[in-house]
DNA sequence: CAACAAATGTAGCAATGGCTACGGATGATG
DNA sequence: CATCATCCGTAGCCATTGCTACATTTGTTG
């Protein structure tokens, strides 16, 4: 007899690759990112820099910070300023020209600059190369 | 004693507000979203249907159902199938409707389907009204 | 150098989102 | 109606990202 298989559901596992993880590697994102711009801003990068510009407690930011340090992206040491290690400035650089991309792109399309600065934050993390493309080529 | 202010830093508090109940809005909006398709594609929503859709165990799911029901967006009994509160249905249509647009505002811009689809569930949820606005009007 | 303020670390709690393992409920089928 | 597969719930583990409260380190300053 005929297995009365349920009908198959679209299986979205890529779209939604595992909230979690994915999440994980935003943070990453975010993080070497802003340390890249402190050290810039202001010479260097101490935890309650991070806090403030996340708007977060310090307690998250060290935990994160210790975290990212084991992944090998961020340097620390006890009451030190942050640095960044090769593959977090690779990973910072990375991020901060998508980051720029999408923004001029936002405002380009006509967004204020305001909502472009917020939207961009949250869709940077979710462009695929293909999609940046587009933005380069939208941008010229 | 006055406060001696420290250095401020650009707080960012809105673009980056609150990772994580941020990623709780963007996971009803999902979820909702979800489970109108499924019971228009299928006549009823079943847990298991959401774990295939979003590739997660079975137990995920029924958990963060249960939290949507006591936010009174799914209605939800044991062994039942699924169904949207009348606040879940006008939120999942509202995403959807979100979602539609940003999809083919990627796929005019020159992306192709398959990365339009999967960068437009991760886009999303980070689209403001006057983003979203921008978007329609390129479509036009 | 003592004392104090600021910065940072540690302990421990909650919510969310993953999982496996196991057991109960439901529905189909012999 | 007994059995069995499937569905679903519960228990309990871990990781991430929030927090408050408290302890420790550091650096400044009298």
């Amino acid at each position: 007899m005929e297995k009365k298989k349920v009908k198959e559901i679209k299986a979205r596992s890529v779209p939604f690759s595992q909230t979690r993880s994915r999440h994980a590697s935003e943070t990453a994102e975010d993080y070497v990112e802003a340390v890249m711009d402190l050290i810039d801003e202001k010479g260097e990068c101490r935890v309650l820099d991070l806090a403030r510009f996340f708007n977060v407690s310090h307690v998250t930011v060290s935990r994160t910070v210790k975290r990212l340090n084991d992944q090998d992206l961020l340097l620390t040491q006890p009451y030190k300023p942050i640095q960044l290690t090769e593959k977090g400035y690779k990973l910072a650089k990375k991020s901060k020209k998508r980051h720029e991309i999408v923004l001029a792109f936002l405002i380009k399309l006509g967004v204020d600059k305001a909502n472009a600065e917020i939207d961009s934050e949250g869709i940077e993390h979710h462009v695929s190369s293909k999609t940046l493309d587009a933005m380069k080529r939208f941008l010229k």
